[in-house]
DNA sequence: ATTGGCTACGAAAAGGTTTTCGTAGAATAA
DNA sequence: TTATTCTACGAAAACCTTTTCGTAGCCAAT
């Protein structure tokens, strides 16, 4: 164990502890010489400041929290990526949970935080998060917190997400114009506000290419992937008012829906268009290639702990509550065309 | 902020902190009726240990650490969700740093947390991680470590990694079985002692068979994507001496591979035949579908935690190392067809 | 000659929890 | 009755760092 500490370092240098303490932080009460010979001891002794220590006297324990629905996820791990980078460039510890899209978890992780352990929490919520005291109550804490994509419609809280509606308009749109007339849609959630705007965009470009929307084809699935790819298999193989068009709202029920199109024959994109939210990297090596719209969810993560740091250093936090929307793209493949 | 503290308690209670503190931690020492009391006033001030507070007084932070290369990966998001899935069990908390392949970050990391800001650390290294001085002196702190897949040679510290000989050979062998008679190898590190023995596989398969092992069909590829790509193409559009096979010791350099075949028109498998270890989910979704050496990655994640734990449990630390080693399993599909 | 200011440092408190060591009172044993 | 043992709790130290408040010594200004 790194046993060495400031009274072992002050003993050894014949000064005080607080005279040791404040040379390493560079304070201007200590001359230069001194400083000198402290620096060159803690390094004698690899001195390592105690972090708990530290955090209980400053009240500060640079580390930020990142709270999201699971990792094996190009979406998320990408905008994970982002976040750390922010967080490493600003010397900040990152503790990442992982709620597995279940409320639960949320609940019993956002409690946790309520101890102090960060000093800011970035979340995307889990997929059945309908009540949101946990976070209120969190929020009251006067702890920093920052939603990205997956963000609660009703609290006053700095957000960062992208151009949902129009995505979900243009994705539609984008199918209308490739010639489908009954497009369904795949949605993971009743209670995301994503999924609502999502499903907006879709219902208003329906309506206007005067298209009725036909509720059997708008699929709730869930976590079991199971249980969507059943679902998807249904509704792919009936008889009758098969769909000719999938919007996917998100990536994983694109994907089950390829494998479902391969299971019953079912050619993309001459019988059905595909097109779904996704950062696939392979995107465009799938066979067919499949048409997306992208978030930039590497940009989202550096956005939103950004924004994040911004608040965490601002001693006067502003009263501006800030809501930062991206942009996504289209990228129109072959699963469209 | 939850202001409420145990000397707080204590006066509301009109007892002192340290029974408090006792009474929350159910000690014997206090009777049942007062422990009711404490509980009750707890729960209604919503008291909430400061961690660091104790931490710095148990010497124990109830946290772990995991160092990866990188997260938007397909093998490190399954692994660090396995990690994840153990530590949440155990109710501990996770710290996550990515190196991004670069030794200095992996330096900078490693050496912060000799600190003793974690209980216990999970690394994979980075590519070129060549020294191991940083990883001696974090392990001489007394600290429990587990290696997990990209594991130091030189160290004597439980590890878990995969059959990477066995399937790097296998793999070889299988291309060979698929009629290729010049293969190529492609690899992202020098260093790296899963490199070496999935290398070494590929060499004995070639030996195995009589096929002499051509230099300039192995390839060192780094971090740099254009690069990649580049050191790719060049070899793939060689008049003579194109290969005829390729084996990928990464992922990512096989979706190189493929954006190169589709870039230059070499058909898959017809004139090239590809091999990959990967976890992509898409696999076989891609055109061709990839035939893939997947790891159990979220195995490995599990099975490195739950060695760290039993690690940081066990006071009387096992003089045995442990060497844990996965089975990875050869996936045919089209592209070694 | 007094005051004020500066430099360079030290003593001590504060931060919140856990744990060790008491101890007062009651009950039991001798 | 006296000695011993429980029971239930409290005082205080310890964990290590940071910060506030001194202060001794020296120089410059009034």
């Amino acid at each position: 164990m790194s046993n060495t500490n400031l009274k072992k370092l002050a003993e050894e240098l014949g000064l005080s502890i607080s005279s040791v303490s404040k040379a390493l932080r560079d304070s201007y009460e200590i001359s230069a010489e001194t400083k000198k010979r402290v620096l060159a001891m803690a390094e004698k002794m690899n001195y390592q400041p105690n972090p708990f220590a530290s955090s209980l006297r400053r009240k500060k324990s640079v580390t930020i929290a990142v709270v999201i629905p699971e990792i094996a996820n190009n979406f998320f791990a990408l905008a994970l990526d982002g976040i750390q980078m922010v967080a490493q460039q600003k010397g900040y510890h990152l503790l990442t949970y992982l709620t597995h899209e279940d409320y639960k978890n949320e609940e019993a992780t956002i409690r946790h935080l309520q101890g102090g352990r960060v000093d800011g929490v970035l979340i995307s919520l889990c997929r059945d998060t309908e009540s949101i005291h946990h976070l209120v109550s969190l929020h009251e804490t006067g702890i920093p917190m920052v939603f990205f994509d997956r963000v609660p419609e009703q609290m006053d809280c700095p957000t960062v997400t992208t151009d949902d509606y129009e995505s979900g308009f243009k994705a539609t749109e984008h199918l209308i114009n490739a010639g489908c007339k009954k497009i369904a849609c795949l949605s993971l959630s009743n209670y995301l506000s994503i999924t609502h705007k999502r499903m907006k965009g879709y219902e208003d470009a329906l309506k206007k290419h005067a298209i009725k929307l036909d509720p059997k084809l708008v699929i709730q699935c869930n976590n079991d992937n199971e249980n969507n790819l059943n679902l998807i298999k249904n509704m792919l193989s009936a008889k009758k008012d098969r769909p000719d068009g999938i919007f996917a709202t998100v990536e994983k029920l694109a994907i089950s829906t390829y494998y479902v199109c391969n299971d019953i024959k079912l050619k993309i994109p001459q019988q059905i268009k595909i097109i779904s939210f996704s950062n696939l990297r392979t995107a465009s090596l799938l066979s067919p290639s499949l048409s997306t719209i992208t978030q930039p969810a590497f940009e989202i993560g550096k956005e939103s702990a950004s924004l994040l740091f911004r608040m965490i250093e601002k001693k006067t936090f502003g009263n501006r509550i800030d809501k930062i929307v991206l942009k996504s793209s289209l990228i129109e493949r072959n699963s469209s065309k």
